[in-house]
DNA sequence: GTCAACTTAAACAAAT
DNA sequence: GATTTGTTTAAGTTGA
């Protein structure tokens, strides 16, 4: 299908398409062919407006700028996808081909075509077409700026400082961004195998571009002493040579992952993402460390493109000073450095904001912005959910109410039966964990960690009257959880079914129909007598549930949960005081799903007036507490008890009760 | 390895 | 007759 959509498209080319469509459809299908439309705009755009006078209104600025982004954004995606050389082959294809056009030729058959002499020449032919209208027309942008900003002096109307000031970031930016492409295009050509770069095959027209690229302020130091703004330095091009090219280079592969293979090229990319790092600590603490040098590692010199092996620091030192000289290369390998940094930081300010954008769409609270480079760190003294600190209710489990709802592996979308055995036996109250998370549940499609019977029991015990028809409860299933706004079919067949299995839920005949209650006996006694009997089991459980461990547990699960900001208060504040109870032992020994008021340990309260005329429709088993339990179910309503059950449960859940 | 709990799927029947 | 509700059985997984 692909190949045949493939095929005409390669066929229909020549009639006036261009090349990404083919490209697209030759090498991947959805990817591949939305980086080539953008690619395509952002070409297209490009042409134009080198072809017009050079006038584009701010709007247009903006949308040049946009597309810009949006190629860019193509190749951040390239990025994240990159994960075989195919995949980012697939993905850039299009942005070089929309250069290349109108050949409308893939490379592989331009290959076939053409000799490797041929090919270079074209290449190199089309390179430098593209490049002298992109310096032509950034040429008359910056001109532009130039007399833009000489009429407002001399009108007496100086623009505002800051909006003049975002106007060159702008242009800066697009700039950066047109010098990624172009990189980027080159390291493409090398991908694909038609370009095997030479140190000297740097076409004088990519390093123009850094060149012009020069913006009159806000520019560092190390930008003074070139050319004047605009001029193209010619001679720290010419000399450019490989090591720019190894710099743009880098400037391309700090996104791309090592497992890449290198061009065909024997000259393979330079330090990726570690090179901007250095070069930043080069620029700042390069004094710092008198016993090492942030450009000397692994015994080799860590200079973009260079990687000449030394020995010792003494020889590094003497190669820098020799090789890496205070001159024109130098400096501008350091420009280009500086903008590989500069976009890096865009791009991380650009992923940062939605970072935020997607906790605030969760509902997660962001928090104030974090520095990524600050470790996850989570005290547990102030960050622990309420229901963490004092020892969930059970020993059995810690990590599972620990983890942030949902984000624990397991939990996640997680196939087969037993993704959700994080029973709720063990879990911390269930009551409390909704209540904490319950807008995370709410909007996060993350199946909740606690059983069918446990959730069942939640939402009958959450109604005022303490019972609920089967489409009720279905109701509360998707209104409290996102996860279960989907195959209705399956996990309404489980509620059914576990209503039907589990004698702890009652069926119910009122006037209203059928109702499901709850009976809490029943319910408590689904829990393993280990649990409840053994006074070693508690122990142990005790122990193991010492505080260290809980705090490992949830950083641990922090750390695989990738939500950082998920420590922000509003995930992991110390919780209601209502949740915040003591750790006492009967908070360990007691079972995990605490009793309700009308529990085992309390008679029975409340007999509500449903029930005088309820239909037992259970048989109850033959130790039932008829005895001990005359009313209903018990899971009657307790107006007069203030705060969830599960509190009261726990306070007044006795070991003595539950051994019964 | 066994057992209990749990999940999922499916079939079936009764009620709506 | 279609849908919903309720029951039951079976197979599989997991943790104790």
């Amino acid at each position: 299908m692909m190949v045949e959509s493939a095929s005409e498209t390669i066929r229909s080319a020549p009639s006036g398409q261009n090349g990404v469509g083919s490209l697209s459809g030759q090498a991947d299908g959805s990817s591949g062919g939305a980086t080539g439309t953008t690619a395509s705009g952002t070409g297209r755009e490009v042409t134009t407006g080198a072809d017009s006078n050079g006038e584009m209104s701010p709007a247009e600025l903006l949308h040049f700028q946009q597309q810009q982004s949006g190629a860019l954004g193509g190749a951040s995606s390239w990025v994240g996808v990159q994960g075989t050389g195919l995949t980012g082959r697939i993905l850039q294809v299009p942005v070089s081909v929309a250069m290349m056009s109108p050949q409308m030729l893939t490379p592989q058959q331009m290959q076939q075509i053409l000799s490797p002499p041929q090919l270079q020449a074209l290449l190199q032919q089309q390179q430098a077409l593209m490049l002298q209208q992109l310096q032509e027309y950034y040429k008359k942008q910056q001109e532009q700026l130039h007399l833009q900003l000489l009429t407002q002096q001399q009108a007496g109307k100086p623009q505002p400082k800051e909006a003049l000031g975002n106007k060159q970031l702008a242009f800066q930016q697009q700039l950066l961004q047109m010098q990624q492409l172009q990189q980027q295009h080159l390291l493409n050509l090398q991908r694909q195998g038609l370009v095997s770069l030479q140190p000297n095959q740097a076409s004088g027209p990519l390093q123009t571009l850094p060149q012009a690229a020069v913006c009159p302020t806000d520019l560092p130091q190390l930008w003074k002493g070139e050319g004047a703004p605009g001029q193209p330095a010619e001679d720290g091009v010419k000399q450019e040579g490989l090591d720019l090219t190894g710099t743009a280079a880098t400037a391309t592969s700090f996104a791309a992952p090592p497992k890449v293979s290198p061009p065909l090229s024997h000259h393979t990319l330079p330090n990726g993402q570690p090179t901007v790092l250095t070069s930043r600590r080069d620029s700042s603490s390069h004094e710092e460390t008198p016993g090492s040098h942030p450009l000397y590692g692994h015994g080799e010199c860590k200079w973009p493109g260079c990687e000449t092996l030394c020995e010792d620091l003494g020889q590094f030192i003497k190669h820098l000073n020799t090789e890496h000289a205070l001159d024109d290369r130098s400096t501008a390998q350091c420009r280009v450095q500086m903008q590989v940094v500069q976009q890096l930081e865009i791009q991380l300010a650009k992923e940062s904001e939605r970072l935020q954008a997607m906790m605030a769409h969760l509902h997660m609270r962001p928090s104030e912005p974090k520095p990524f480079s600050q470790p996850v760190t989570v005290s547990a003294a102030d960050s622990f959910p309420d229901g963490l600190v004092h020892p969930p209710t059970s020993a059995a489990a810690p990590v599972t109410p620990l983890r942030p709802p949902g984000l624990g592996s397991a939990s996640l979308h997680g196939g087969g039966p037993a993704r959700r055995r994080s029973s709720d036996k063990f879990c911390s109250p269930i009551s409390s964990e909704l209540a904490q998370n319950h807008e995370f549940y709410k909007n996060a499609d993350v199946r909740p960690p606690f059983t069918y019977a446990s959730l069942i029991r939640q939402a009958i015990l959450e109604t005022p009257d303490r019972q609920l028809t089967l489409n009720e409860i279905y109701n509360w299933f998707t209104r409290m959880f996102a996860y279960f706004r989907r195959n209705t079919a399956t996990w309404k067949n489980a509620v059914r079914h576990n209503l039907s299995l589990h004698k702890c839920f009652v069926r119910v005949e009122n006037v209203k129909g059928a109702v499901w209650t709850v009976d809490e006996r029943e319910y408590q006694k689904r829990r393993p007598p280990k649990m409840t009997g053994s006074p070693t089991l508690v122990k142990n459980m005790i122990s193991g549930l010492s505080y260290g461990a809980l705090n490992a547990s949830y950083q641990a699960a922090l750390a695989e949960s990738s939500f950082p900001l998920l420590n922000s208060p509003g995930m992991l504040n110390p919780g209601s005081a209502s949740s915040l109870l003591p750790l006492s032992h009967d908070d360990v020994g007691a079972p995990v799903e605490p009793l309700p008021s009308n529990g085992s340990s309390s008679p029975p309260r409340l007999s509500p007036p449903q029930y005088s005329h309820q239909v037992q429709v259970k048989e109850e088993p033959a130790e039932a507490e008829e005895d001990r339990q005359p009313g209903p179910p018990l899971g009657a309503p307790n107006p007069s008890a203030s705060g969830p059950p599960e509190d009261r449960d726990l306070e007044e859940e006795l070991p003595g009760e539950e051994l019964s």
